[in-house]
RNA sequence: GUGGAUGUAGUUCAGUUGGUUAGAGCGCUGGAUUGUGGUUCCAGAGGUCGCCGGUUCGAACCCGGUCUUCCACCCCA
């Protein structure tokens, strides 16, 4: 039998050792500092019943689903009169579940559903993958990780506050250089109310978001080409013409929405979170951005984004805040806020500005050269010690040719290779070789200990 | 889902208008050096030219399909 050619499915990876504790990297900073902010962990299935998943996206979303096929003799049950099959109604009958296309929906699902074992508002921090049957770019996968925190049952804007915190935590701590966005749904409901579109406010969003990829005249056509009328188009310029610093913009933004009560609602929440940050120093750059409008249509309020400056890159992380999430499953008027971090494109962004730590490549700290058999025997014993002493050390497992076990040490980036032969066993010495330095010398184990342990 | 590129050794890439046996750097293996890696020198191994089919006396090269990766839409972490 010809041998079959070894691949993964299209936008999936595996991950080397090096990749994996780069990766490991980024997921213990994040996971550190939710854990300091007071957020617990959680997890939920890969795959959920596909009436969960569905209609939580919009459309496209539905069409970027996973489904699952059902086991057994799925066409059994089958509506024969589906005779001209249209798929999208087949894969209703015969798919059940799918596999999760983010965090935010199974845990709005996870909230209802162990309502009684909650204490609100409830702070959870959850690191999972997630599947989307997108077409992959540079950037974009079929499976990733989201690394969510939200907080739920707290209409409190000093949530937004705390992400905002938490992000910028974050992106100091892994050294990126970002700019945290930040807008509110409801002045883009204000925004459409005045223009007299008010029913058209997602079009008009996604037609804002594209402001700085298709400019102002690229906005007006797609917005009249999505049915606004020209007449209501025209009244967007002073919004699009918007300048200067974030409270400047606020206070053009009140003279413009002042008609709206929502939109001036919407305000009040923005300069709210801002004025937060006048007493609270903040590293990352925040910036008023009334393009940002997140394609996700169950966000209420606060939407937040943040791109890497330095690099090309879509969004690394994204989020806001959505008061009926739980709605759908049966629980009213419980408004959450939360973010998603982008673990792949964090790892991209990293990457490719060479700014992963040098040294959490190296895992082992020491090497015990193999000499033989006696001096194995001679060696485990010392060895556990080390291990005893929290040190990461290893003993090579053949009698192999020094150079290669030396080239094993160097290729692992080990720090330390202890040479311990006949000369060193009857002296009573081990011989440490300082692999970064090149220099060695002889010590006694003690000594070595203490000085490794420092 | 729409449109466009791409695929040659482990890896990065050459490969002439279609013409014998498909090359290089890095890496790998062995040696110089049987107790010393990272530098140097020498030698060697390694390819179904993504896969399937077609055109041709002859295909890495031309054509069709398919898969992968990438780019632009769409959307998004």
């Amino acid at each position: 039998m010809a041998a079959q050619k070894p691949s993964v499915p299209k936008g999936t990876r595996d991950f080397s050792p090096i990749e994996m504790v780069k990766r490991n990297f980024i997921f213990d900073t994040i996971k550190d500092v939710f854990k300091r902010y007071g957020y617990l962990p959680i997890e939920t299935p890969s795959m959920e019943n596909l009436s969960t998943l569905l209609g939580k996206y919009g459309e496209e979303g539905d069409k970027l689903l996973f489904k699952i096929l059902n086991s057994g003799d799925y066409l059994e049950k089958v509506d024969k009169s589906l005779s001209n099959i249209d798929s999208n109604k087949l894969a209703l009958q015969i798919c059940e579940k799918g596999l999760r296309y983010d965090l935010t929906v199974p845990f709005a699902r996870f909230v209802v559903q162990h309502l009684n074992e909650i204490t609100f508002p409830f702070k959870r921090y959850q690191i999972q993958p997630v599947w989307r049957a997108d077409r992959p770019q540079k950037g974009r996968y079929r499976e990733f990780y989201q690394c969510d925190v939200d907080v739920i049952g707290s209409n409190s804007l000093l949530n937004e506050v705390e992400l905002i915190q938490i992000m910028d935590d974050i992106f100091q701590k892994l050294n990126i250089n970002t700019v945290i966005k930040f807008n509110n749904r409801k002045i883009l409901a204000g925004i459409s109310e005045i223009i007299g579109a008010p029913d058209k406010i997602i079009d008009i969003t996604i037609a804002i978001d594209k402001l700085e990829k298709i400019g102002k005249k690229g906005v007006y056509d797609e917005l009249i080409g999505r049915g606004v009328s020209s007449g209501s188009v025209s009244l967007l310029d002073p919004i699009l013409e918007l300048a200067g610093d974030n409270f400047a913009k606020l206070s053009s933004l009140k003279e413009i929405l002042k008609n709206s009560e929502i939109g001036i609602k919407g305000i009040t929440e923005v300069e709210t979170v801002l004025n937060y940050f006048n007493t609270l120093t903040l590293k990352t750059e925040l910036e008023i951005d009334l393009t940002l409008a997140r394609g996700l249509n169950y966000y209420t309020g606060a939407i937040i984004e943040v791109k890497a400056k330095d690099v090309e890159m879509g969004s690394i992380c994204g989020g806001g805040r959505y008061d009926d999430l739980t709605g759908v499953f049966g629980l009213k008027d419980v408004s959450g806020v939360g973010v998603s971090f982008g673990a792949d494109r964090i790892y991209d962004v990293m990457q490719q500005l060479d700014i992963f730590p040098k040294e959490i490549v190296s895992s082992t700290k020491v090497l015990f050269v193999n000499f033989g058999e006696k001096e194995v025997r001679y060696c485990l014993p010392l060895l556990k010690v080390m291990r005893d002493n929290n040190i990461n050390s290893e003993i090579y497992p053949d009698s192999a040719k020094m150079n290669k076990q030396m080239t094993y040490a160097n290729n692992k980036n080990i720090p330390f290779v202890l040479l311990v032969g006949e000369n060193e066993m009857q002296k009573g010495l081990l011989t440490v070789k300082n692999m970064v330095s090149g220099e060695q010398s002889e010590i006694k184990f003690d000594e070595l200990l203490q000085r490794l342990n420092k």
